[in-house]
DNA sequence: CTTACGGCCTGGGTGC
DNA sequence: TGCACCCAGGCCGTAA
């Protein structure tokens, strides 16, 4: 479910009432296969105090001090990924109990932080300080990269434009969803190669990504199924889809009928007019030419 | 280097 | 009502 928009939209509710708060007691659930070492969760957490929470990428950090012991200055982080179906929620520690609720943080406020998972492609773990650099994808933030950035990243390698638009060592925080609105919003073909995207197709790709993700960070997100912020509301950027889960559907602009594919290894949903396929061109040709002029 | 595919899990929708 | 099958906002490992 959650990608950049998603999270980001999470982070931005818990910052309100998360930092300052001292984390008390730890309980985990019985299903606990996707924490990576639960013990020291268990061990780590309790008595530390939240002091910021970030997003990098699809990828949530809870900033912690330990200012308990006297000796000020350790700093670890609890890393968190959502996976497919993951909700971070904060509620009062009376209230019922989601299914598939996995992770129980008591805060000294009387209310608890509480992971719940259905499919449990989610990701949890204690982050070192240090440790960042070598656990968190490094890609460029589509948001903040700059034209120029962009378009690097986009060369850097010979690969179809949604594949690099969805891998996170090229950019991070883009996902099924918001690749496809912003193809389609750029008038790019999905299969398209990368490196062979024009200046001007670059450059609406990059406005495109960047207007998409701030219009869905303003709706809070898309809500297709099980995605909620930590106030368990639903987003409301799904209503402006303009491609996503809309094969058979007319398309917004010109009319054509919205088709769906696999690209990438993904659903891939986009309009066949606005978004021209790329030339096919004959390989036989080509490395005939190549090996001929290896010969000379 | 790249793509395709299966697997990880659970649940919802569809068609017979 | 039951059941098989396909699909799903992510990502990893393997094979080709």
């Amino acid at each position: 479910m959650p990608e950049l928009p998603e999270v980001e939209t999470v982070v931005r509710g818990l910052r309100l009432v998360l930092p300052g708060r001292r984390i008390v007691r730890v309980r985990l659930g019985a299903k606990r296969d996707f924490i990576d070492d639960p013990p020291s969760i268990e061990r780590e957490l309790p008595g530390t105090r939240v002091k910021a929470v970030t997003r990098h990428g699809k990828f949530l950090l809870v900033d912690l001090d330990r200012d308990g012991s006297g000796k000020n200055g350790e700093k670890i982080a609890l890393l968190m990924h959502l996976g497919m179906t993951g909700q971070i929620t904060v509620v009062p520690a009376e209230a019922p109990v989601a299914p598939h609720t996995h992770v129980f943080l008591e805060l000294d406020d009387g209310r608890e932080l509480r992971y719940t998972d259905i499919r449990r492609f989610g990701q949890m773990r204690i982050l070192a300080d240090g440790q960042r650099e070598s656990v968190l994808p490094p890609g460029i933030d589509p948001l903040q990269a700059s034209e120029e950035e962009f378009k690097r990243a986009i060369t850097s390698r010979r690969a179809r434009i949604k594949a690099l638009l969805m891998d996170q060592n090229v950019f991070r925080g883009m996902g099924n969803i918001y690749t496809d609105e912003s193809l389609w919003r750029a008038k790019i073909h999905p299969k398209r190669l990368g490196a062979n995207l024009s200046d001007g197709e670059v450059r609406r790709l990059h406005r495109a990504v960047r207007g998409i993700l701030e219009e869905a960070i303003r709706l809070r997100g898309s809500s297709v199924s099980d995605y909620v912020d930590s106030d368990g509301e639903r987003g409301e950027f799904q209503l402006r889809h303009r491609v996503y889960q809309r094969e058979g559907a007319k398309c917004f602009r010109c009319g054509s009928v919205i088709r769906r594919e696999i690209v990438a290894g993904r659903s891939t949903f986009f309009c066949p007019h606005c978004q021209a396929a790329p030339r096919v061109r004959r390989k036989k040709a080509i490395r005939t030419t190549k090996r001929a002029r290896r010969r000379v």
